[in-house]
DNA sequence: CTATTATTCAAACGATCACTTGATTGATGT
DNA sequence: ACATCAATCAAGTGATCGTTTGAATAATAG
């Protein structure tokens, strides 16, 4: 450690950086932003292996982003503090001002249109003590059940057409899933919109939902 | 381009976290926050051979996090908007409140000593209009020249020796540098404090005083 | 035009990274 | 003690990264 003072603090800084750096490991930041989970939970529903999930933990870890503990025999991670979340939603909004092709990709979702406005955390929030929209959580019904909006619907893509038919054309819908790194609910307004549903996303997940210090609702 | 929207998503993201993955890239940010530069200042001021520092500045390019324009035949750089400064701000403070490396390196940096809170910029501006402050600005005299707080006093950590004799011992003494990857504001505060004056460090530096919208001063 | 200066490109190297496979550790239940 | 299950470790492979070196582009001055 014969290094200056200074690189050695870039260097601890790079790590952390270094720790988004691949697309995996943003999975699993999302999967844990949720709640968090084992590793086996999270091998599951990132694809990865387990041993390369476990890797990639460890690297989490090691950049002090995620936190582990033991549950009998398994080993509980979960993010570290609030600021991880915000880290990784301010990476999000400087790749979506700055970067031509996260545009594009994000076009590609709409089917080309141009998509809405998203609607804010305290709007909709004000909008829900008034009855007047409707909420749709489009995540797997086991994250759903683990904490999602009050009062929202638990509606996966496969199943948007068969609810479609049985919602107000009137009222908006605001769809929403895990965050910023999640399609999921660009692809629900993509298609209700096609339908000439009245629906919009809302900004954010539930991560960040939860993080305004907003309602949850368990189970449901 | 046969994969996922998901994935191509994540991909751009991590190409973010990616171009901060690197010590030399997050000194060439550190010297932007401070205004814009050409490839061969920013070579000088890191260390760095000029082609390897125009690779990494391509890098930063393609992460959008900085832009360039051509002045003559000299290029220039500058970040590509002030979400940029929020994010390696944020790394900062992720890194300095999970990793206990970076504590150590911090408290080395102190002699061991127990460093003293940071002043918040809006108590330092109050400070300044009230005259009960004296502002050292411990940056290279070519970046106090581009742009300081008004009023600071402009010594380099070589001469504070000299010139330490003709501060008032009773008047806090406000140092601050680059911002939050800088070391020269806790070398001076600690310098200072052992020779029984009191000394504190600016929160952030002047890249995060000019982002507030608050007043910089130029030469004098 | 040629010479000069500032920057970028191209090739090459060693080091590190992501992922796979198979063995190992740690905690539990019988 | 033994078997079981979850997670980690260890070793190996191909790809990528950071750096150096030297040549190639642009833009300007003479």
């Amino acid at each position: 450690m014969s290094i200056s003072p200074k690189l050695a603090l870039l260097e601890e800084y790079a790590l952390v950086a270094r720790a988004l750096s691949a697309p995996a490991r943003l999975m699993i930041l999302e999967q844990l932003a949720q709640g968090e989970r084992g590793v086996e939970a999270l091998a599951e529903k990132t694809g990865l292996t387990i041993a390369n999930c476990s890797q990639h933990l460890q690297q989490l870890r090691r950049a002090a982003l995620v936190t582990s503990r033991r549950d009998g025999k398994a080993v509980i991670y979960r993010l570290t503090d609030a600021k991880t979340l915000a880290l990784m939603d301010l990476l999000c909004v400087v790749a979506e001002r700055n970067l031509a092709q996260v545009e594009r990709i994000l076009r590609g979702l709409s089917g080309g249109e141009d998509a809405p406005e998203p609607v804010s955390r305290e709007d909709l929030a004000a909008r829900i003590s008034e009855g007047s929209v409707t909420v749709l959580d489009v995540r797997p019904a086991d994250e759903f059940a683990a904490g999602h909006i009050p009062g929202a619907l638990n509606v996966m893509l496969a199943e948007l057409d068969s609810i479609m038919s049985g919602l107000d054309p009137v009222t908006e819908i605001v769809a929403y899933c895990r965050g910023p790194y999640c399609v999921y609910a660009h692809q629900a307004v993509t298609a209700l919109r096609k339908r000439g549903l009245n629906a919009r996303r809302l900004e954010g997940g539930l991560p960040e939902w939860r993080e305004d210090g907003r309602q949850i609702e368990t189970f449901g």
